[in-house]
DNA sequence: GTCCAGGAGA
DNA sequence: TCTCCTGGAC
């Protein structure tokens, strides 16, 4: 069986992947940081390269504000990544932990991306279960208990190439093991596989509701410039938001949004004074601001449907 | 328009 | 168990 997947690997994976080219421990974690919950086509075009560039090792960025490492994380979403990623850097200076246990005590580093790190840079013999390593495990096995998946998986872990192994696995769970339309027919291991009778049975994801809510955004532009808050929630934490207000009654324009459980229905309104506690950041040098994606698109829109009143 | 994928921390 | 985010597929 690790023969066949192996070469069905060497033939079908995704070698291209700027981090599958490197040894370098640092670019490895930074990729697995990036694409927690995060699509690989977003994080390795535009994002990855550009981090790199500008922090190529752990010593840099362990030298960088949080300021500068948030704007460059702008629009990937979920920023607690790079804060923890800056302290981690910090905490680690140039050399990060080589056992996931001391990974996993680092912030933002949990089960997987402790062993993904060890098996990936190090070619430890450690089982890396991602969603589409657990759907694979769960269909692989018939399993109908994801409690069981890391066990599994430690059992069928391919001791001599931790590594391909572990990397063939999440490319048949991406190209062929899919959530929707397996291709079974395709599959190099299906002969083994307990669940290929009813692939849908196993590794179910669980369904997401989500909630309307309205926000309204208050916007004030002065010679070039966007009055900005500085969020000092969870939500947005450190990044520059759009001042919220009360209620919106002559709102000049709306747009939608979505993030967590939430289908975000926002208005805009222009305000006629700089609200307290802003600063105002100049549009012009927006990038170099960690600014999150709802509030890019509220600044846009606010621009556009302002032009356009001339 | 709606749905979906994708780990960590508390 | 819930919060944290986004854009692209449909």
């Amino acid at each position: 069986m690790h023969k066949v997947l192996l070469e069905w690997f060497e033939k079908h994976g995704r070698h291209e992947l700027p981090w599958r080219q490197t040894q370098d421990v640092y670019k490895i974690y930074l990729s697995e940081i990036m694409l927690q919950q995060t699509q690989v086509s977003r994080v390795e075009g535009e994002y990855y390269p550009k981090f790199l560039k500008r922090f190529p090792t752990l010593k840099a960025l362990a030298q960088a504000s949080e300021n500068e490492v948030l704007a460059l994380w702008s629009g990937l979403g979920y920023y607690s990544r790079a804060r923890n990623l800056l302290q981690c850097a910090k905490i680690c200076k140039d050399t990060l932990p080589k056992e996931p246990k001391e990974l996993m005590k680092l912030p933002g580093i949990g089960t997987y991306t402790a062993n993904a790190i060890c098996a990936f840079a190090y070619n430890q013999p450690v089982a890396v279960v991602d969603t589409n390593i657990k759907r694979v495990i769960m269909r692989f096995f018939a399993l109908q208990d994801e409690k069981e998946v890391q066990q599994k998986a430690q059992m069928i872990l391919n001791t001599n190439e931790p590594k391909k192994h572990n990397l063939a696995l999440m490319d048949l769970g991406s190209l062929l093991c899919t959530p929707k339309n397996p291709l079974c027919d395709q599959c190099p291991i299906q002969q083994w596989c307990a669940g290929k009778e009813s692939p849908h049975s196993f590794g179910k994801t669980k369904k997401t509701k989500r909630e309307e809510k309205v926000i309204h955004f208050g916007i004030f532009l002065q010679s070039g410039h966007i009055a900005m808050e500085r969020s000092n929630k969870n939500l947005y934490k450190n990044m520059f938001i759009l001042p919220a207000i009360e209620s919106a009654p002559k709102p000049f324009a709306t747009f939608k949004h979505s993030y967590t459980k939430y289908n975000i229905q926002a208005t805009l309104t222009l305000l006629n004074k700089r609200p307290p506690n802003t600063h105002l950041i100049p549009l012009q040098a927006l990038s170099a601001y960690p600014v999150a994606s709802i509030a890019l698109k509220g600044i846009k829109k606010a621009i556009k449907h302002l032009q356009e009143d001339l």
